[in-house]
Parts: C-alpha cells; structure tokens; sequence
DNA sequence: CAGAAGGTTTGACGAACGTCGAACTATTTG
DNA sequence: CAAATAGTTCGACGTTCGTCAAACCTTCTG
C-alpha cells in the first residue's frame, strides 16, 4: 500500500494522456528505464545519473508518480521507487516493454542529435 | 518520397524523446490513432474531430511530422498524412502497436476524468 | 539533544508550448 | 482573370513547464 503523503492514482484512473505527459521529458523517460528492472531504487541524484539538482529531481518522481507510473516506498529516512510494471501492463499492453526495450534505452542514452 | 517543402527526419534519425514529446498534447495523440489505420488522411479538422482551429491543427501536423510520426503527401490542393507505421515499427518495436491499441484509444476518446 | 543525512516543498524565473485570428500561398473553378 | 478552396505561416497572447536555491521535515547518529 502507497504512502499517503505520497498519493497515486489506482490503476484504473492511469491515463494515457498523463503517462504520455509525463514522459514528454527526457529525464523521466530515463527514470522509466532505470526502474524497468522491477527493483526499487533509492530516490537519489546518483542513482538515475542525470546531472540535475535534486529537488528537480524531486520534481520528476512527483510527476510521474501523480501520472500512475511508479510507486514509492519509505524506510526510515530512505524513498525508493519503483515502476508499477502490472498495473500499467494491464492497462496498456505492451506500452511499457516497447519503451524501455533495447532499441528504446539505446536512443535515450544517446542524448541528443550527433553533429 | 516526402515533399521537400514539408521536411521529415530519415527513419534513423527518429528519436524516441522526439516521439514523446510530440505525444504530449492528447490532440496529437489522438491524430496518431486515426492514423492508426495505416490510410493516408485529408489535413482537416472535421476528420480528427478535435474542435481546435485549423492553424492549430496544422500545427500539431507540423509537430509530428517533425517528430517523425507522420509523412505528407500531397495532391493539388489537398494534403493528406498518414503514419511512418513501417519505419516506426523498426525503429521502436511495439510502440506505435501500443499506443495505438483497443485500451489506448478507449482511454484517450474518454477525454477528462468522470467526475 | 544537537547535528547530520535523505528527500521534499516552496517560490521565483526564463523558456517553451498551445491557441487563435489574420495574412498568405497555391490550386481549382466559374 | 476573379473568386473560392485547402491548408500553412506569422505574430501575439496567456499558460505551463523545467530548473534552481533556500527553507523545511523526518529519521538516524554521536
């Protein structure tokens, strides 16, 4: 069960239009990718490698988080977060694996445009 | 081939934060689903139902073709879009697929959240 | 209990975005 | 050739967004 200071939609209020929002951003489509391993991770700067500041960091997990797409967990003074991989699986099929597929996390990685 | 004066990234260059980024807008998102299709489509309003005005509408055009969504052809004096299905297909597998299925377009014709 | 550690929240700022109406270009029709 | 048609481009507007630094809140540690 979610934080309750930490709200996310149920599954069944996930939107495309607001998980499609949410990735319009580089940086969390990044997150998305890291977090495609089902693991939780440590809400930290080092973590994802993203050369920005953490409360814009923080900024991002919010977004994504109120957008359904991950799930947090607190332990004491750690946040972690992780992907809600079944939820999304079965509200859109096949829209999570074809963006952190290889081909995906490929073009991602290659930031942008070479010269 | 595609008019030059209506200019599209090669298949290569097509970039997946390009893509979401196009997708942001739920009009846009929407115009990629009728495409769905795999038709080529008049560039009027009437036919995506989006009840925006046409030079917003040509924007959002001008917007995924740029992304490499879409491609243009043109006959006279009517333009027409269809989807880069094939080239998107083999850059990103499963994507357009997803984006694109029963689920996808059942949520975004549910414009807004049932309130 | 005082300080450090891990993240979040707030407020501000500049850049980017969606929207529209008006002007424009090119093609077709009378 | 003049008017209509199909759609794009331009300029302006209000809004939203990503970013940061500073303040804040909890939890852990010495």
């Amino acid at each position: 069960m979610p934080d309750s200071s930490f709200p996310q939609p149920d599954a069944d209020d996930i939107r495309l239009t607001g998980i499609l929002r949410a990735l319009s951003d580089p940086g969390r489509v990044r997150i998305v990718q890291v977090l495609a391993d089902g693991e939780y991770h440590a809400c930290n700067v080092e973590e994802f490698g993203l050369d920005i500041q953490k409360s814009t960091l923080s900024h991002h997990f919010k977004t994504l988080r109120e957008a359904g797409l991950t799930t947090v967990d607190i332990t004491g003074r750690n946040h972690c977060i992780a992907l809600r991989t079944g939820e999304l699986e079965a509200r859109f099929p096949g829209l999570i694996a074809s963006l952190t597929s290889e081909a995906a996390v490929a073009d991602v990685s290659r930031r942008a445009a070479p010269e």
